[in-house]
DNA sequence: CTGTTAGCGCCTTCAG
DNA sequence: CTGAAGGCGCTAACAG
């Protein structure tokens, strides 16, 4: 591999002309500055990166720690990171925490040694809590993307989940359903807090019996299938709604088992969704993710906090799309 | 940042211990390694991953370049190269050419000057053809996944597409299907040409007639839609093939459009396919690409190679499922 | 407009 | 079992 060395001795000047006419970072002789790109080209250099982000401290690379890049929303978020970074000519080192403390600690510590230059964070739902103070002493600056954590003062971006859901259950309401069953997840998932705190602002926006509804929460899928097994039976809930795509995988999965229809016998609404959401049935009424954007969002906060360090932490919310399919419209309620 | 000269200096040794205490590289006194340790923990002293690989030209990282992170199959990939890489301790830098050869160029240039280990490259349909000759001369291995090439003496990975294609026609024809549209996609792309070329073999196997199948090429989807429309006029096709996700999508919305009913109207049979097959209608036959542990073996194959960088290049196929739904079970044929 | 030089943080011979 | 010293390839003062 060819060095700067070399293109100077072949150029004939000195390593700090090859240095200069490399990053345009001072004016030099037109005649001198071809003969070193042709003495680049003649020896095929090419630039080594790290030794340059040594040098400047500055490594021109961002890391994304995502929690389960098995989620079709989080592989959205990396694509949308992937495009804003490359076109920002920042490397993208990614890695996959698979929901599990230990390895998103290991993760965070291997980016911050290959000295990235910020961060992106997309937090397992049972983080390390000393994960993030700890991030907070660091002078690497840090984004929280998704899972968002309101008391401490990064720059975060995510969606509005709490006024989606709580559209959602008013449009529910409008219809007539008055008994819905909330698959909730894993709530010490900030999202999936919210989106159950949404639930309860439209509960009582819609004026429901609070007392009435029915809320699963964790992620086993034999519980929640059993839940609504139970919920079908009692014959009260004529609607419900899944807070993720694998909670509406787990509860289409137990509607199916039941042998209920969607939406005759009951009516189903998700967040973050399916692909191709109206190519199959049922269509489903889905709160849909602008996971894409948050990922670039996430890039260009990231970017503006480099520039100004000591700005104070700011918190984006994206709007997320209600769109409506059968899977809420062909409810038959009895006249 | 604390180096590793404070280290040393706090732990009263120099500073070459402390690089072996720290790299296990040689023997150190027990208790001089623990007034080192303890030094490490004093100070909060992270190894300089940058540094580290400048001096070993060795960076631990490998980088991958897909072509269209988009699509799942994609996605699935990029996950298990992830997981498989740090399995074994790599960071993995990701780029994504989105099928645009000027990008994809950039991009394994930019991984190069970073001093990846290794680089895995699922090329563009459109990929210059100088840049792998190129990489050829580079010292530093290559992986192909999925877009494979044949005559080009690199380490590959993909799946059987052309017996997985010929197995499907065999099926299909066994059923009574005489005449068949294939959805091909673009043909420069070597998988999607050796699911073309296995049609012909299964048309062969089944001695159906081979002017009378309907092939479509390219990937603008007015011109699928075009075609489909044009082939279920004349009523003799009685199934179609997609031989990707995306062309599955425009092939199922050209049907929607004509109000054709799968698979009453028409079989339908798909590639790569769609997440969680057996929820939705209808219920498709899908060749099911293994594309996570395509990316699993695509890592291995990389660090085998590093191991033994002389040994002769190796390709490995993996299996592909068929599975079977109902799309392709229910098309009635006239008795 | 160009050259010289001192490190960036680390690993690794080579001596002791 | 431990230390001293050179240098990986590059940038950025500082001098001319």
């Amino acid at each position: 591999m060819a060095t700067m060395v070399d293109v100077a001795r072949i150029a004939g000047v000195s390593i700090s002309t090859v240095s200069h006419v490399l990053n345009g970072t001072r004016n030099v002789e037109p005649k001198t500055r071809s003969r070193v790109l042709k003495a680049i080209e003649q020896t095929g250099y090419r630039q080594d990166t790290l030794a340059r982000a040594m040098r400047r401290s500055k490594s021109d690379s961002i890391g994304l720690v995502v929690s389960d890049a098995g989620e079709p929303a989080f592989a959205e978020m990396v694509h949308g990171v992937e495009q804003e970074a490359a076109a920002r000519g920042l490397t993208l080192l990614l890695a996959n925490s698979a929901e599990d403390p230990e390895r998103e600690r290991r993760a965070v510590r291997t980016l911050l040694e290959r000295r990235v230059d910020g961060l992106i964070l997309a937090c397992a739902a049972a983080a390390t809590p000393s994960l993030l103070t700890d991030l907070q002493d660091e002078k690497t600056p840090v984004v929280l993307l998704d899972r968002l954590y309101r008391d401490l003062p990064f720059d975060q971006v995510g969606a509005d989940n709490r006024d989606s859901m709580r559209a959602l259950v008013r449009h529910l309401a409008a219809q007539g359903h008055r008994e819905l069953l909330v698959i909730a997840g894993d709530v010490r998932v900030p999202a999936l807090e919210e989106r159950l705190d949404g639930f309860f602002d439209g509960v009582r926006d819609a004026q429901l019996d609070a007392g009435g509804q029915h809320i699963i929460q964790g992620t086993d899928r034999a519980r929640i299938g059993d839940a609504i097994r139970v919920a079908l039976a009692d014959g009260n809930a004529t609607a419900i709604i899944a807070c993720s795509t694998p909670l509406a995988v787990a509860g289409l999965r137990a509607l199916e088992d039941a042998g209920s229809e969607i939406p005759g016998d009951i009516a189903f609404a998700t967040f973050d969704g399916f692909d191709n959401p109206d190519l199959f049935r049922p269509r489903l009424t889905t709160v849909r993710q602008p996971a894409f954007d948050m990922g670039v969002a996430a890039v260009r906060l990231l970017m503006e906090r480099l520039d100004a360090p000591d700005s104070s932490p700011r918190t984006v919310r994206l709007h997320q799309d209600l769109q409506l399919r059968e899977s809420t419209e062909g409810f038959g309620f009895p006249a």
